[in-house]
DNA sequence: CGGCTGCTTGAAATGAGTCAACATAGGTGG
DNA sequence: CCACCTATGTTGACTCATTTCAAGCAGCCG
């Protein structure tokens, strides 16, 4: 086995783990450390609209990352309703909440036909103790987790309903974009209700602010397909 | 040196460590192991009210603990606003979200004379590859961190000013009776400012509804002197 | 072709914010 | 030691953004 770095080309050759990017290729991995953690791989799994990929309280710990489709990450309040923390796109992790107390705090729904790679956390932890820069690059991404959160908290506790919505239109425009997909352009997986409730507001509200954005030719909106038009303008309504 | 596990008491008696038990103590560490993670601390540090414990955009990685006193963290808006991300009380560890991209991406700020011991993290990442049960250790808190976030969402995204400063105090209250002290009776290090930004919520709504509280026998405020009366109302409030 | 679910739109209700004035505590200096 | 000054906190009146309630519309599936 030789020595070179594992490259992003060949990560993405390896059907069962291109959607590890995030995870290993930053540091860059040796090609024998990467086999390691290839290992670790269960075989991926396909998950339609509505499937759980885990629950709150599931005693599997596991992370998961998000091959193709998206899912949403939920809490269940005490009194029984939903709170969206977030969506997952293509070759994003998700579950890197739940390493406390052997269970998941939350749970994840696939919100379309999805295909997502699971990574049991006891192997993993076991291969970062092998593998430094793993550890690192693991600390990192929940890390970066975290950073994401506190924008959210920034979003919900200063940000009135226009700057939420073009904030999340322009955080899932960069984030397509990253992966090399349209950031001009996109299909929205989730309905108005989700957005709605991970915005902190009500369905009607988010209808009339993509209505008024649309008006005033900043995107254009049909349905559940999006066009930003306007960028800057998009990027003014977010931060004004 | 012997291989008995480092009890409470030991850790306490270490006037360098003893606010690192959230840190080693929940899964107990050999002696030796204990050593070397003792060698990794800094001697601690007094810091003023006003004080900054790191400033976002350090490049000085380490986590803190809080032996005495309180902190805030808070991140700085696109337009130069301060968003409170949390409060830590003597026991807790500042600086978990700061482990992405070598630096920090919020600041703390010393509420009033505190006590606080720094960690770089590069020893601690080095020694973690050493000892696994302290590495998972600091997987554990940071994804409490996560979670309390999540908590924060929740209150933000779904809550009424009521509830949400009703869960503050109960927040509070909960964490003081975890160390020991008294869950009735404390003091507000923070400012109503402080405690407005953290809530989503303006100064004015804070000093009306802990007015509100008061008359109706909720509980007893005096400036920052906190009485909390009726536990189980506020029980009540914080989930209705 | 219904019927269902998700989305939009309008009108009315309301919770929290803003603005402004006042109160009190703690600190400073004469 | 007292008088003043500034910080912080409280209270009231008014405004407004967002929610709530209610109705109508459109795409989609059996």
């Amino acid at each position: 086995m030789t020595e070179t770095n594992v490259s992003f080309r060949a990560l993405s050759a390896s059907c069962k783990t291109c959607s590890l990017a995030e995870l290993c290729l930053p540091r860059g991995l040796q090609a024998e450390e990467f086999q390691r953690l290839d290992d670790v791989i269960k075989a991926r799994r396909v998950v339609h609209a509505g499937d759980l990929l885990f629950k709150e309280g599931n005693d599997n710990r596991s992370i998961y990352a998000v091959r193709s489709g998206s899912v949403k990450t939920f809490a269940i309040t005490e009194s029984g309703e939903e709170q969206v923390l977030g969506f997952h796109l293509p070759g994003e992790i998700v579950g890197l909440a739940g390493l406390d107390e052997s269970i998941h705090n939350c749970s994840s729904k696939a919100l379309e036909t999805s295909s997502i790679c699971e990574m049991p956390l006891d192997d993993l932890e076991d291969i970062c103790l092998q593998i430094p820069s793993l550890q690192k690059q693991l600390l990192k991404l929940i890390s970066r987790e975290i950073s994401q959160d506190h924008k959210m908290l920034l979003l919900l506790a200063k940000k009135n309903s226009d700057q939420r919505v073009a904030t999340f239109l322009l955080s899932l425009s960069g984030r397509f974009k990253l992966r090399g997909l349209s950031s001009e352009s996109f299909m929205l997986s989730m309905s108005r209700q989700d957005i709605a409730n991970y915005l902190g507001l009500a369905v009607e509200t988010v209808s009339r602010i993509l209505t008024k954005f649309g008006d005033d030719n900043i995107v254009e909106v049909t349905r559940r397909s999006i066009q930003i038009v306007d960028h800057d303008r998009l990027l003014e309504v977010a931060s004004t």
